[in-house]
DNA sequence: GACGAAAACTTACGCCGCTAGTTTGAGGGG
DNA sequence: CCCCTCAAACTAGCGGCGTAAGTTTTCGTC
Protein backbone atom coordinates (compact mmCIF):
# COMPACT_ATOMS: atom_id res chain seq x y z
CA UNK A 1 0.00 0.00 0.00
CA UNK A 2 1.79 3.30 -0.72
CA UNK A 3 0.89 6.51 1.02
CA UNK A 4 -3.54 6.49 1.37
CA UNK A 5 -5.38 9.20 0.34
CA UNK A 6 -6.85 9.88 4.17
CA UNK A 7 -3.79 9.24 6.69
CA UNK A 8 -4.80 5.85 8.66
CA UNK A 9 -2.62 6.85 11.87
CA UNK A 10 -2.23 10.30 13.72
CA UNK A 11 -0.54 10.19 16.98
CA UNK A 12 -3.57 10.78 18.69
CA UNK A 13 -4.75 7.25 17.73
CA UNK A 14 -1.62 4.98 18.11
CA UNK A 15 -1.68 7.16 21.75
CA UNK A 16 -5.15 6.22 22.61
CA UNK A 17 -4.97 2.30 20.49
CA UNK A 18 -1.50 1.82 23.08
CA UNK A 19 -3.01 2.57 26.22
CA UNK A 20 -5.92 0.38 25.60
CA UNK A 21 -3.54 -2.39 24.79
CA UNK A 22 -1.38 -1.69 28.41
CA UNK A 23 -4.50 -1.65 30.10
CA UNK A 24 -6.04 -4.88 28.84
CA UNK A 25 -2.62 -6.89 28.60
CA UNK A 26 0.25 -5.00 30.38
CA UNK A 27 3.23 -2.86 29.58
CA UNK A 28 5.17 -6.38 28.30
CA UNK A 29 2.37 -7.33 25.67
CA UNK A 30 2.84 -3.77 23.91
CA UNK A 31 4.85 -4.57 20.68
CA UNK A 32 5.01 -1.96 17.85
CA UNK A 33 4.07 -4.99 15.75
CA UNK A 34 0.28 -5.83 17.96
CA UNK A 35 0.09 -2.43 18.20
CA UNK A 36 0.19 -1.71 14.49
CA UNK A 37 -2.60 -4.76 13.95
CA UNK A 38 -4.73 -3.06 16.40
CA UNK A 39 -4.41 0.11 14.47
CA UNK A 40 -4.77 -1.74 10.94
CA UNK A 41 -1.30 -1.30 9.86
CA UNK A 42 2.26 -2.81 9.29
CA UNK A 43 4.40 -2.72 12.24
CA UNK A 44 7.38 -0.23 10.66
CA UNK A 45 4.29 2.44 9.75
CA UNK A 46 4.36 3.63 13.20
CA UNK A 47 7.94 5.13 12.84
CA UNK A 48 6.27 7.81 10.69
CA UNK A 49 4.58 9.10 13.13
CA UNK A 50 7.12 8.40 16.13
CA UNK A 51 10.89 8.30 16.62
CA UNK A 52 10.91 4.87 18.80
CA UNK A 53 8.91 3.12 21.28
CA UNK A 54 10.19 4.80 23.78
CA UNK A 55 8.43 7.61 22.30
CA UNK A 56 5.09 6.36 21.74
CA UNK A 57 5.11 5.24 25.62
CA UNK A 58 6.51 9.00 26.76
CA UNK A 59 3.09 10.05 24.79
CA UNK A 60 1.12 7.32 26.47
CA UNK A 61 2.57 8.37 30.29
CA UNK A 62 2.12 11.85 29.53
CA UNK A 63 -1.51 11.69 28.01
CA UNK A 64 -2.21 9.89 31.41
CA UNK A 65 -0.93 12.65 33.63
CA UNK A 66 -2.52 15.43 31.79
CA UNK A 67 -5.57 14.11 34.02
CA UNK A 68 -4.10 15.25 36.88
CA UNK A 69 -6.15 18.06 38.77
CA UNK A 70 -3.49 20.59 39.83
CA UNK A 71 -5.95 23.14 40.52
CA UNK A 72 -6.19 23.29 44.43
CA UNK A 73 -2.69 24.93 44.49
CA UNK A 74 -3.52 28.16 44.61
CA UNK A 75 -7.28 27.93 45.39
CA UNK A 76 -6.94 26.29 48.87
CA UNK A 77 -4.15 26.27 51.47
CA UNK A 78 -1.27 23.93 50.89
CA UNK A 79 -2.53 21.62 52.99
CA UNK A 80 -6.00 20.54 51.31
CA UNK A 81 -4.23 21.31 47.94
CA UNK A 82 -1.50 19.05 48.61
CA UNK A 83 -4.37 16.17 49.42
CA UNK A 84 -6.54 16.82 46.63
CA UNK A 85 -3.53 16.58 44.23
CA UNK A 86 -2.83 13.29 45.76
CA UNK A 87 -5.79 11.54 45.53
CA UNK A 88 -6.40 12.72 42.18
CA UNK A 89 -2.70 11.75 41.02
CA UNK A 90 -3.47 8.32 42.48
CA UNK A 91 -6.33 7.99 40.37
CA UNK A 92 -5.07 8.85 37.60
CA UNK A 93 -2.51 6.33 37.91
CA UNK A 94 -4.54 3.60 39.11
CA UNK A 95 -6.84 3.89 36.35
CA UNK A 96 -4.41 2.60 34.12
CA UNK A 97 -2.29 1.03 36.81
CA UNK A 98 0.44 -1.22 33.60
CA UNK A 99 1.58 2.11 32.51
CA UNK A 100 2.89 3.61 36.34
CA UNK A 101 6.51 1.37 36.39
CA UNK A 102 7.07 3.50 33.44
CA UNK A 103 5.52 6.78 34.09
CA UNK A 104 7.35 6.69 37.59
CA UNK A 105 10.52 6.63 36.31
CA UNK A 106 10.20 10.76 36.67
CA UNK A 107 8.87 13.14 34.42
CA UNK A 108 11.98 13.13 32.22
CA UNK A 109 10.76 15.39 28.98
CA UNK A 110 7.17 15.06 29.41
CA UNK A 111 5.23 17.95 29.39
CA UNK A 112 2.47 16.96 31.66
CA UNK A 113 4.30 15.75 33.98
CA UNK A 114 6.89 19.25 34.55
CA UNK A 115 3.52 21.06 34.32
CA UNK A 116 2.63 19.31 36.78
CA UNK A 117 5.61 19.21 38.95
CA UNK A 118 5.79 23.27 38.12
CA UNK A 119 2.32 23.34 40.00
CA UNK A 120 3.12 21.55 43.00
CA UNK A 121 6.66 23.17 43.63
CA UNK A 122 5.31 26.71 42.98
CA UNK A 123 2.51 26.02 45.62
CA UNK A 124 4.28 24.73 48.35
CA UNK A 125 6.80 27.45 47.65
CA UNK A 126 4.19 29.93 47.51
CA UNK A 127 2.76 29.06 50.93
CA UNK A 128 6.18 29.55 53.28
CA UNK A 129 7.82 26.36 52.41
CA UNK A 130 11.63 26.91 51.69
CA UNK A 131 12.53 25.51 48.31
CA UNK A 132 14.61 22.39 49.21
CA UNK A 133 11.74 21.13 51.93
CA UNK A 134 9.35 21.73 49.28
CA UNK A 135 11.14 19.64 47.01
CA UNK A 136 11.29 17.00 49.47
CA UNK A 137 7.42 17.48 50.22
CA UNK A 138 6.71 16.82 46.61
CA UNK A 139 9.25 14.08 46.27
CA UNK A 140 7.90 11.87 49.24
CA UNK A 141 4.21 12.32 47.51
CA UNK A 142 5.58 10.97 44.49
CA UNK A 143 6.83 8.06 46.56
CA UNK A 144 4.28 7.82 48.33
CA UNK A 145 1.45 7.66 45.32
CA UNK A 146 3.91 6.16 42.87
CA UNK A 147 4.26 3.04 45.15
CA UNK A 148 0.62 2.78 45.84
CA UNK A 149 -0.32 2.40 42.27
CA UNK A 150 2.77 0.62 40.99
CA UNK A 151 0.91 -2.94 42.07
CA UNK A 152 -1.91 -3.15 44.41
CA UNK A 153 -0.54 -4.29 48.09
CA UNK A 154 -3.06 -7.31 48.05
CA UNK A 155 -2.88 -8.72 44.56
CA UNK A 156 0.81 -9.23 45.49
CA UNK A 157 0.15 -11.85 47.44
CA UNK A 158 -1.05 -15.28 46.05
CA UNK A 159 -4.41 -16.80 47.00
CA UNK A 160 -3.35 -19.96 47.57
CA UNK A 161 -3.37 -20.55 51.52
CA UNK A 162 -1.08 -23.55 51.15
CA UNK A 163 1.83 -20.60 50.71
CA UNK A 164 1.21 -18.83 53.58
CA UNK A 165 1.31 -22.30 56.25
CA UNK A 166 4.99 -21.69 57.41
CA UNK A 167 4.38 -18.13 58.69
CA UNK A 168 2.03 -17.89 61.52
CA UNK A 169 0.95 -14.66 60.90
CA UNK A 170 -0.29 -14.60 57.39
CA UNK A 171 -2.75 -17.16 57.77
CA UNK A 172 -5.73 -14.69 56.24
CA UNK A 173 -3.33 -13.66 53.40
CA UNK A 174 -4.42 -15.66 51.00
CA UNK A 175 -7.80 -13.80 51.20
CA UNK A 176 -6.45 -10.30 50.85
CA UNK A 177 -6.51 -10.15 47.19
CA UNK A 178 -10.14 -10.69 47.47
CA UNK A 179 -10.67 -7.24 49.38
CA UNK A 180 -8.35 -5.56 46.60
CA UNK A 181 -9.85 -2.23 46.58
CA UNK A 182 -11.14 -1.88 50.43
CA UNK A 183 -7.18 -2.75 51.08
CA UNK A 184 -5.31 -0.57 48.66
CA UNK A 185 -7.62 2.74 48.90
CA UNK A 186 -7.58 2.15 53.17
CA UNK A 187 -3.76 2.15 53.15
CA UNK A 188 -3.56 4.66 50.94
CA UNK A 189 -5.99 6.74 52.91
CA UNK A 190 -4.12 5.96 56.41
CA UNK A 191 -0.84 6.80 54.86
CA UNK A 192 -1.99 10.06 52.82
CA UNK A 193 -3.62 11.13 56.15
CA UNK A 194 -0.26 10.28 58.63
CA UNK A 195 1.93 12.09 55.76
CA UNK A 196 -0.21 15.20 55.62
CA UNK A 197 -0.60 15.22 59.94
CA UNK A 198 3.06 14.99 60.17
CA UNK A 199 3.95 17.85 57.13
CA UNK A 200 1.39 19.61 59.05
CA UNK A 201 2.86 19.51 62.67
CA UNK A 202 6.33 20.80 61.14
CA UNK A 203 5.00 23.04 59.20
CA UNK A 204 3.59 24.73 62.68
CA UNK A 205 7.05 23.97 64.19
CA UNK A 206 9.02 25.77 61.50
CA UNK A 207 7.37 27.50 58.91
CA UNK A 208 4.16 29.40 60.45
CA UNK A 209 6.37 30.80 62.86
CA UNK A 210 8.47 32.94 60.24
CA UNK A 211 4.97 33.98 58.76
CA UNK A 212 3.42 35.09 61.55
CA UNK A 213 6.54 37.61 61.86
CA UNK A 214 6.66 38.63 58.49
CA UNK A 215 3.12 39.68 58.30
CA UNK A 216 1.96 40.09 61.73
CA UNK A 217 -1.40 41.37 60.90
CA UNK B 1 30.52 -29.78 25.71
CA UNK B 2 29.19 -32.84 27.19
CA UNK B 3 28.72 -33.07 31.17
CA UNK B 4 31.44 -31.50 32.56
CA UNK B 5 33.79 -33.00 35.17
CA UNK B 6 32.59 -30.10 37.83
CA UNK B 7 29.39 -28.37 37.49
CA UNK B 8 29.99 -25.07 35.67
CA UNK B 9 26.38 -23.67 37.02
CA UNK B 10 24.93 -23.24 40.06
CA UNK B 11 21.54 -21.33 41.25
CA UNK B 12 23.84 -19.43 43.49
CA UNK B 13 26.01 -18.17 40.63
CA UNK B 14 23.63 -17.56 38.46
CA UNK B 15 21.48 -15.34 40.67
CA UNK B 16 24.95 -13.75 41.51
CA UNK B 17 25.69 -13.15 38.36
CA UNK B 18 22.22 -11.55 37.04
CA UNK B 19 21.80 -9.51 39.95
CA UNK B 20 25.50 -7.70 38.94
CA UNK B 21 24.12 -7.55 35.52
CA UNK B 22 21.12 -5.84 36.39
CA UNK B 23 22.80 -3.59 39.20
CA UNK B 24 25.58 -2.28 35.81
CA UNK B 25 22.61 -2.34 33.04
CA UNK B 26 19.64 -2.45 34.14
CA UNK B 27 16.63 -4.90 34.47
CA UNK B 28 16.13 -4.10 30.25
CA UNK B 29 19.25 -5.29 29.80
CA UNK B 30 19.55 -8.86 31.29
CA UNK B 31 18.85 -11.56 28.61
CA UNK B 32 19.43 -15.49 29.26
CA UNK B 33 22.34 -15.23 26.39
CA UNK B 34 23.99 -12.36 28.17
CA UNK B 35 23.75 -13.97 31.30
CA UNK B 36 24.92 -17.12 29.79
CA UNK B 37 27.65 -15.34 28.20
CA UNK B 38 29.08 -13.71 31.45
CA UNK B 39 28.87 -17.22 32.89
CA UNK B 40 31.02 -18.67 30.22
CA UNK B 41 27.76 -20.83 28.90
CA UNK B 42 25.31 -21.14 25.97
CA UNK B 43 22.17 -19.55 27.03
CA UNK B 44 19.90 -22.54 26.81
CA UNK B 45 21.73 -24.16 29.49
CA UNK B 46 20.37 -22.31 32.36
CA UNK B 47 17.13 -23.83 32.56
CA UNK B 48 18.59 -26.77 33.60
CA UNK B 49 18.99 -24.70 36.77
CA UNK B 50 15.55 -22.67 36.52
CA UNK B 51 12.13 -23.10 34.67
CA UNK B 52 12.21 -19.72 33.18
CA UNK B 53 13.71 -16.20 32.99
CA UNK B 54 11.00 -15.07 35.78
CA UNK B 55 12.36 -17.47 38.23
CA UNK B 56 15.82 -15.85 37.61
CA UNK B 57 14.25 -12.36 38.17
CA UNK B 58 12.50 -14.08 41.24
CA UNK B 59 15.35 -15.74 42.94
CA UNK B 60 17.71 -12.22 42.56
CA UNK B 61 14.36 -10.47 44.07
CA UNK B 62 14.28 -12.41 46.97
CA UNK B 63 18.14 -12.67 47.38
CA UNK B 64 18.19 -8.53 47.61
CA UNK B 65 14.07 -8.77 50.09
CA UNK B 66 16.74 -11.37 52.40
CA UNK B 67 18.98 -8.62 53.48
CA UNK B 68 16.09 -6.44 55.10
CA UNK B 69 16.13 -6.64 58.62
CA UNK B 70 13.34 -7.28 60.49
CA UNK B 71 14.89 -8.17 63.85
CA UNK B 72 13.55 -4.89 64.96
CA UNK B 73 9.92 -6.49 65.69
CA UNK B 74 10.34 -7.76 69.10
CA UNK B 75 13.19 -5.48 70.19
CA UNK B 76 11.47 -2.26 69.84
CA UNK B 77 8.20 -0.96 70.16
CA UNK B 78 6.31 -1.09 67.05
CA UNK B 79 6.86 2.85 66.27
CA UNK B 80 10.85 2.33 66.01
CA UNK B 81 10.70 -1.17 64.88
CA UNK B 82 8.85 0.25 61.79
CA UNK B 83 11.29 3.00 61.26
CA UNK B 84 14.20 0.89 61.84
CA UNK B 85 12.41 -1.69 58.75
CA UNK B 86 11.60 0.75 56.73
CA UNK B 87 15.00 1.82 56.82
CA UNK B 88 16.51 -1.28 56.19
CA UNK B 89 14.09 -1.68 53.26
CA UNK B 90 15.07 1.10 51.39
CA UNK B 91 18.88 0.86 51.80
CA UNK B 92 18.86 -2.73 50.70
CA UNK B 93 16.42 -1.06 47.67
CA UNK B 94 18.60 1.85 46.88
CA UNK B 95 21.02 -0.41 46.67
CA UNK B 96 19.95 -2.34 43.52
CA UNK B 97 17.60 -0.15 42.05
CA UNK B 98 17.13 -1.62 39.09
CA UNK B 99 15.38 -4.39 40.31
CA UNK B 100 12.73 -2.79 41.75
CA UNK B 101 10.05 -2.94 39.43
CA UNK B 102 10.08 -6.23 39.64
CA UNK B 103 10.53 -6.95 43.26
CA UNK B 104 7.49 -4.13 44.06
CA UNK B 105 4.99 -5.93 42.30
CA UNK B 106 4.70 -8.06 45.53
CA UNK B 107 5.96 -10.75 47.79
CA UNK B 108 4.52 -13.50 45.20
CA UNK B 109 5.93 -16.90 46.14
CA UNK B 110 9.38 -15.30 47.48
CA UNK B 111 10.41 -16.81 50.55
CA UNK B 112 12.20 -13.93 51.82
CA UNK B 113 9.44 -11.53 51.35
CA UNK B 114 6.57 -13.96 52.60
CA UNK B 115 9.24 -13.80 55.77
CA UNK B 116 8.76 -9.97 56.06
CA UNK B 117 5.60 -9.61 55.68
CA UNK B 118 5.19 -12.07 58.57
CA UNK B 119 7.31 -9.92 61.00
CA UNK B 120 6.09 -6.74 59.75
CA UNK B 121 2.58 -8.01 60.47
CA UNK B 122 2.88 -10.10 63.60
CA UNK B 123 5.02 -6.62 64.97
CA UNK B 124 2.08 -4.17 64.50
CA UNK B 125 -0.88 -6.78 65.61
CA UNK B 126 1.28 -7.70 68.53
CA UNK B 127 1.19 -3.91 69.70
CA UNK B 128 -1.90 -4.20 69.78
CA UNK B 129 -3.08 -2.81 66.05
CA UNK B 130 -6.13 -3.95 65.30
CA UNK B 131 -5.91 -6.93 62.44
CA UNK B 132 -7.06 -4.49 59.02
CA UNK B 133 -5.03 -1.51 60.32
CA UNK B 134 -1.92 -3.76 60.30
CA UNK B 135 -2.75 -4.38 57.26
CA UNK B 136 -2.56 -1.14 55.80
CA UNK B 137 0.31 0.20 57.80
CA UNK B 138 2.45 -2.62 56.21
CA UNK B 139 0.93 -1.48 52.79
CA UNK B 140 1.56 2.09 53.32
CA UNK B 141 4.99 1.80 54.64
CA UNK B 142 6.04 -0.61 51.63
CA UNK B 143 4.07 2.21 49.08
CA UNK B 144 6.66 4.74 50.57
CA UNK B 145 9.47 3.07 50.46
CA UNK B 146 9.18 1.10 47.12
CA UNK B 147 8.11 4.79 45.61
CA UNK B 148 11.43 6.08 46.50
CA UNK B 149 13.65 3.24 45.49
CA UNK B 150 11.27 2.96 42.25
CA UNK B 151 13.36 5.65 40.90
CA UNK B 152 15.05 8.85 42.01
CA UNK B 153 12.93 11.49 42.12
CA UNK B 154 15.91 13.65 41.65
CA UNK B 155 17.27 11.97 38.34
CA UNK B 156 13.74 11.78 37.12
CA UNK B 157 14.58 15.82 36.22
CA UNK B 158 16.77 16.04 32.85
CA UNK B 159 19.98 17.79 33.11
CA UNK B 160 19.12 20.37 30.27
CA UNK B 161 18.25 23.61 31.91
CA UNK B 162 16.02 24.84 28.41
CA UNK B 163 13.60 22.30 29.01
CA UNK B 164 12.18 24.27 32.10
CA UNK B 165 11.99 27.64 30.52
CA UNK B 166 8.17 27.06 30.43
CA UNK B 167 7.82 26.45 33.87
CA UNK B 168 8.20 29.34 36.10
CA UNK B 169 9.05 27.63 39.47
CA UNK B 170 11.36 25.40 37.56
CA UNK B 171 14.27 27.08 36.71
CA UNK B 172 16.51 24.93 39.05
CA UNK B 173 15.23 22.03 38.17
CA UNK B 174 18.20 20.75 35.79
CA UNK B 175 20.19 21.32 39.21
CA UNK B 176 18.81 18.23 41.27
CA UNK B 177 20.23 15.44 39.20
CA UNK B 178 23.01 17.04 40.80
CA UNK B 179 22.12 16.48 44.37
CA UNK B 180 20.57 13.19 43.58
CA UNK B 181 21.56 11.64 46.99
CA UNK B 182 20.59 14.49 49.41
CA UNK B 183 17.37 15.33 47.84
CA UNK B 184 16.39 11.64 47.60
CA UNK B 185 17.95 11.37 51.33
CA UNK B 186 16.11 14.29 52.77
CA UNK B 187 12.70 13.36 51.35
CA UNK B 188 12.84 9.74 52.43
CA UNK B 189 13.66 10.79 56.11
CA UNK B 190 10.94 13.82 55.26
CA UNK B 191 8.16 11.52 54.59
CA UNK B 192 8.97 8.74 57.25
CA UNK B 193 8.97 10.99 60.18
CA UNK B 194 5.86 12.57 58.78
CA UNK B 195 4.53 9.28 58.32
CA UNK B 196 5.48 7.73 61.81
CA UNK B 197 4.39 11.01 63.55
CA UNK B 198 0.65 10.30 61.73
CA UNK B 199 0.48 6.98 63.00
CA UNK B 200 1.88 7.34 66.05
CA UNK B 201 -1.21 10.16 66.72
CA UNK B 202 -3.57 7.77 64.93
CA UNK B 203 -2.20 4.95 67.72
CA UNK B 204 -2.08 7.21 70.87
CA UNK B 205 -6.17 8.16 69.75
CA UNK B 206 -7.55 4.43 69.06
CA UNK B 207 -5.25 2.11 70.36
CA UNK B 208 -3.46 3.12 73.42
CA UNK B 209 -6.63 3.42 75.37
CA UNK B 210 -8.09 -0.04 75.03
CA UNK B 211 -4.19 -1.36 75.73
CA UNK B 212 -4.49 0.89 78.78
CA UNK B 213 -7.90 -0.51 79.72
CA UNK B 214 -7.15 -4.13 79.18
CA UNK B 215 -3.62 -4.02 81.25
CA UNK B 216 -4.42 -1.18 83.93
CA UNK B 217 -0.76 -1.72 85.46
C1' DG C 1 2.63 20.75 -13.95
C1' DA C 2 6.90 19.51 -11.63
C1' DC C 3 8.61 18.27 -7.19
C1' DG C 4 9.66 17.32 -2.56
C1' DA C 5 7.64 15.68 1.65
C1' DA C 6 4.63 12.35 3.79
C1' DA C 7 2.67 7.90 4.80
C1' DA C 8 2.01 3.66 3.74
C1' DC C 9 4.57 -0.60 2.24
C1' DT C 10 8.28 -4.80 2.02
C1' DT C 11 12.45 -6.74 3.35
C1' DA C 12 15.89 -7.74 6.46
C1' DC C 13 19.18 -7.68 10.56
C1' DG C 14 20.38 -9.02 15.00
C1' DC C 15 18.44 -9.63 19.20
C1' DC C 16 15.10 -12.12 22.40
C1' DG C 17 12.84 -16.30 25.42
C1' DC C 18 12.44 -20.79 25.01
C1' DT C 19 11.85 -25.87 23.06
C1' DA C 20 13.69 -30.04 21.26
C1' DG C 21 16.90 -33.24 20.72
C1' DT C 22 21.86 -34.71 21.34
C1' DT C 23 26.07 -35.81 23.74
C1' DT C 24 28.73 -37.49 27.40
C1' DG C 25 30.42 -37.60 32.04
C1' DA C 26 28.86 -38.83 36.97
C1' DG C 27 27.02 -41.83 40.33
C1' DG C 28 24.69 -45.81 42.00
C1' DG C 29 22.94 -50.94 41.79
C1' DG C 30 23.61 -55.58 40.16
C1' DC D 1 33.33 -54.00 37.26
C1' DC D 2 29.84 -52.91 34.14
C1' DC D 3 25.82 -50.87 32.94
C1' DC D 4 21.98 -47.82 33.39
C1' DT D 5 20.01 -43.67 34.39
C1' DC D 6 20.28 -38.98 35.25
C1' DA D 7 22.27 -34.42 34.91
C1' DA D 8 24.33 -30.65 32.67
C1' DA D 9 26.20 -29.03 29.01
C1' DC D 10 25.62 -28.55 23.85
C1' DT D 11 23.46 -27.18 18.85
C1' DA D 12 19.65 -26.02 15.97
C1' DG D 13 15.72 -23.59 15.35
C1' DC D 14 10.94 -21.19 16.07
C1' DG D 15 8.37 -17.17 16.36
C1' DG D 16 8.51 -12.56 18.03
C1' DC D 17 10.90 -8.29 19.00
C1' DG D 18 12.63 -3.12 17.73
C1' DT D 19 13.89 -0.76 13.97
C1' DA D 20 16.79 0.50 9.69
C1' DA D 21 16.60 0.82 4.72
C1' DG D 22 14.61 1.45 0.60
C1' DT D 23 10.14 1.62 -2.46
C1' DT D 24 5.79 3.38 -4.04
C1' DT D 25 2.25 6.55 -4.45
C1' DT D 26 -0.30 10.55 -3.05
C1' DC D 27 -0.67 15.28 -1.32
C1' DG D 28 0.42 20.08 -1.08
C1' DT D 29 3.07 23.79 -2.91
C1' DC D 30 5.42 26.77 -6.03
Amino acid sequence: MPRPRQALLTRDRIVTTALALIDADGLGALSTRRLATALGVQGPSLYNHFATKGAILDAVADSVTATVDVSAFGRCDWYEALRRWARSYRAALAAHPNIVPYLAQGPGRRPAALAMADAVYGGLVGAGWPPARATHIGAALRYFVAGSALGSFARGFVEDPALYTGHPHLSQAHRLAGHQHSVDEGAFTLGLDALLHGLHAEYERTVAPLERAAAPE
